[in-house]
DNA sequence: TATAAAATTTTACACGCGTAAATTAAATAT
DNA sequence: ATATTTAATTTACGCGTGTAAAATTTTATA
């Protein structure tokens, strides 16, 4: 008992209990027998063995990885979805490993190859957008089981799913207009996220519905430093007096949180009071969206139905064994959340 | 040439190379004559093979991988510090593996488990501190090589790298002192966090050293949702009046942009300018705080040289391949940002 | 209790690579 | 050109598991 126990094998004699059957037990604990199983479990305990997982992953037919990949971890919101969404995997008895891009699409490549040499029964991928190395990722997806999620790239993946922009900007800009000016749309003029396009497309589709006169404010600034386009540009847009109406919907919450921050600056005051001076919303319901100041109206994503969806939709692909003929798409509304700042 | 290739052996043959030779070459690129280095090149190009890393790990006395564990990558602060480390570790030519304990010591556990059963070469850990199951990381860290940074534990692990909390507490106390009134420390009552714990050692030490009577504002709150706490819990001490002085040193930058946000909507005036009714400094230089209204007067931690300094000492332990005889513990200097709200 | 069904064991092979020792070939120095 | 060093090849074994087929035992059913 004092000779440490390396393998299987090892483990089968102390146990009394044949390799085989060991391992369908780790395979699939239910299917032994009860009694096996207590008498599997209580050696486990007593001699702390648990199989090499290299040695298994080896030889199984498919490993039960799933990637997570987010285009920037740094971005709370992100975090946020991929704390929900390894939790989801976990509960499907897989095993999540999650990797950022950084904002880069020679990261998120590298991130693919990386999930490739590990073999994954499936990836779900929030792909960077615009940025992305579309070929590379679509070479990718077909080689491995890929459901894409917040961000759409033409035709990648099996399936898609994210938020119904169209929705989410009409609600918020039902909302404004309803309530006072109509907002003018702040945004960078090249985004690198197509929920950009589809925000603006919706902003202009919601305006012309209402029968208001949209405006676009279209900024310079490159990369995923969004509070700082929106601070920098924000600024400007104010200093310049190039505002028509006194209300802006952002095209994202960081967006507004740097527009929040240089209209402060400029001191203005931003709110739906009387007295005020601007009124900014934003899109996301990000984490610090309810901390700025004031507090920040926007529109929150469900990402708890987005998450779940996935996650089920690579489930599926994966106990099929098959790509189904078609790609999927849902996409999930958005709701509204009124705050202090419009 | 269009029957695939499955194994190295097979890649042996297309390659004229035999495959002991291939695997030294995978192994270490270098350390084969010129000439076939591209000869091997040139075939991993043609034949698209990579050699499976389940079998390479497999048989390797040590993997190339290291477990990288923060408390919570929800929290951007620790996010951007995962990502410096990251490439840090990849530089060093190791694989990073990524897990956030998401602030729950149950979690924290699950995770050392995980890494266990990886076998990594090293772990560099970001313990969640008080919370921490002490007994169970301890036990981890024996039979781990593992090297601690931004919270300490005790004994655990072969060194600890992280800020000299004496330091950068006593620049910012010394410069509210010098430029207004002397500050307050608002905190939570039960930390835990042990940094918490030092900085408020640390501010009362250096109150007492420029001869101005301490005062410590300790709110109730538990867990990590840190803006909420200096939100609702700020809010009750500025709105009872417990207010003595005008100047507030929050334990970090996540409660002060709590506060900062109830101080807004109790329509104080938060900086250094005249006129304004309270100063509000942090501590950490989190990457929102330069976006708070106003933005926030904080000290930044020295990461970049606590990464490095972490990544190395864990590449000469793994190197060295022998436990050093004494824990090594390394504390880094801050720097003040001067910013607008104090 | 006999029988059928289910679970387990035995046996055997496969997976794809690391690694060591002995041998052979190639590059470099003399 | 020869001796020496260095690199590559051959041969062979090991790593710790999955998995299949046949034989056996145990459990459930009639």
């Amino acid at each position: 008992m004092n000779d440490k126990i390396k393998n299987m094998e090892d483990f089968a004699s102390v146990c009394g209990i044949s390799r085989p059957t060991l391992s369908k037990y780790f395979n699939a604990p239910d299917s032994v027998r009860k009694s096996t199983r207590f008498k599997i479990e209580a050696a486990v305990e007593k001699f702390d063995y648990r199989p090499n997982i290299y040695a298994i992953n080896q030889n199984r037919r498919q490993t039960k990885n799933i990637g997570l990949v987010v285009p920037n971890l740094t971005d709370p919101f992100f975090a946020g979805i991929a704390r929900t969404i390894e939790g989801l995997i976990i509960d499907a008895g897989y095993n999540p490993l999650l990797l950022s891009s950084h904002g880069g699409p020679q990261q998120e490549i590298t991130n693919l190859e990386s999930l490739r040499s590990i073999k994954p029964a499936g990836v779900l991928l929030a792909p960077l957008g615009r940025a992305s190395d579309q070929r590379r990722v679509n070479e990718f997806t077909r080689e491995v089981p890929t459901v894409l999620f917040d961000a759409n790239l033409d035709e990648a993946g099996e399936a898609f799913f994210g938020s119904d922009n169209n929705q989410s900007i009409g609600l918020i800009v039902e909302y404004l207009c309803r309530t006072g000016e109509a907002p003018a749309f702040f945004e960078m003029k090249n985004p690198i996220n197509p929920n950009a396009f589809k925000r603006r497309t919706a902003y202009l589709a919601a305006m012309e519905k209402l029968g208001r006169e949209p405006e676009l404010i279209q900024v310079d600034g490159e990369g995923w430093n969004f509070e700082e386009v929106g601070f920098l540009e924000g600024g400007k847009v104010i200093s310049d007096g190039r505002l028509r109406t006194n209300t802006l919907l952002c095209s994202n919450d960081r967006l507004a949180i740097g527009l929040l921050s240089a209209a402060f600056e400029a001191g203005l005051r931003v709110g739906h009071a009387d007295g005020c001076d601007l009124r900014v919303a934003g899109h996301d319901d990000h984490p610090f969206s309810r901390y700025t100041c004031p507090s920040l109206t926007t529109v929150s994503q469900d990402y708890a139905a987005i998450g779940q969806c996935s996650v089920d939709t690579i489930m599926k692909i994966i106990d099929s064994n098959e790509k189904s003929p078609e790609r999927e798409v849902k996409l999930f509304e958005g709701r509204l959340i009124m705050r202090g700042s419009a």
